[in-house]
DNA sequence: ATTTACAAGTGTTTATTGTACACTTGTAAA
DNA sequence: TTTACAAGTGTACAATAAACACTTGTAAAT
């Protein structure tokens, strides 16, 4: 910025999360419930102001954890949403985060607290403002970034077997994708490491579990899904 | 956002332009020379506050209007810069765009009047606050856009020939390409139509113009270099 | 003990795309 | 007529992606 202003700004500027998480082989929102005017009732993305010495990451983990209790999530942001009209109830401009996050460990108990419900993505009640065009593009920027990142993990418990992660893949992309050529990449990254333990509750088989190694993963830097 | 806020929230926003250019076979920024304190001397990108009933994509091209006198630009948001103290004189929180311009349409003499100047990016002066991540983000957006969309040709006369389009890829990837493979990938975009004419002002055998024809760019939507 | 059901697991072939590499051509100027 | 020089052209090899079907291991049922 450069320009001494003419007039007082009055812009408030705030932060919206759209955190993912896996469920029935498919991909799912956090939603919150609105219970005051505007749109009362209807649903939103987790959202609040930012605070006048608050960095902008440190307000979206902030927001999240007011809102819903998740704390210590890795988020990452997403764009800017600044039309003059986007919120009816007055100028702000919004930032998104998103993040990915294991729906079991957020299950529906600690989340009726906060009035809060996971949706499949298909399914999403209506939404208020912009918050569906929100959603659309931190679903594009997801879809983009998980070929390239091994950063799907974070919806699978630490353990994951195979069939799991192709069924995570498939259920981000909504396309399907072979077997025999998922598990062919996926065996080339030596940061996969599968364990001894089956898991038996899928099939008579068992299907072996693996885990995502870090800093076997930092060693090569590279992905492709 | 969502929840209503505790105190006032004193929090400007603005907006900052990274305006690319090339020249001599590199990439160029333009830059303004600040007039005023802090930070007086220094040299800034094109950046200004949001005006309270703009849009933020408005605000950005008004900006670039204002301190530049550029003109229907077609600028794309690239992210937002939110630190507590990145900027020095207050709390500012600033959303990037950046756009691709023919630099000879912009040259010294309409340069000057605004106290603003094209740099190489790699001879960069002092810039003030964060403006350096604001450039090396921008740089590392374009660098990942210009392999998958039309983009560059933004930099280049609406007639260009392929040694002067090589040139400019390499500008921007800072890579050498083979030319050979380089035309070939060319030679299969129909949307890129050689003329008859001839640039003889490089080489003594002359090398053909082309054009990006940006109607039949559309029924293919796809390019890859 | 044998059979059944079923998801887990495994290789090969073909097509597509990327990469490396060196000579010929056309023209203006000498 | 020769020279200088950038523009222009094709082929072979390597790497990656995509298509495709049968075998294996185990629990449960008989």
């Amino acid at each position: 910025m450069n320009k001494t202003s003419e007039q007082k700004q009055q812009i408030k500027l705030a932060v919206d999360c759209i955190i993912f998480g896996f469920n029935n082989n498919r991909l799912e929102l956090l939603l919150i419930h609105r219970g005051f005017e505007p749109e009362k009732g209807k649903w939103s993305l987790i959202g609040g102001f930012v605070g006048n010495d608050e960095d902008l990451d440190d307000a979206a983990n902030r927001v999240l954890y007011d809102l819903s209790g998740l704390e210590n999530i890795y988020m990452e942001q997403v764009r800017t949403f600044g039309k003059a009209d986007r919120d009816s109830s007055g100028r702000v401009v919004s930032t998104t985060y998103s993040a990915m996050i294991l729906k079991s460990e957020y299950n529906e108990e600690r989340v009726g607290k906060y009035d809060a419900k996971w949706f499949p993505l298909d399914e999403l009640p209506e939404l208020i403002f912009d918050h569906d065009e929100m959603v659309g593009s931190a679903v594009r920027r997801l879809r983009r970034r998980v070929r390239n990142f091994p950063i799907a993990f974070n919806l699978l418990p630490a353990k994951f077997t195979l069939p799991q992660l192709q069924m995570l893949y498939e259920g981000i992309l909504s396309e399907t994708l072979d077997k025999r050529n998922f598990r062919r990449k996926v065996s080339q990254m030596n940061y996969l490491v599968r364990l001894e333990e089956k898991d038996m509750s899928e099939s008579r088989k068992g299907a072996y579990f693996y885990t995502f190694d870090e800093e076997l993963y930092k060693k090569e830097l590279n992905f492709n899904l």
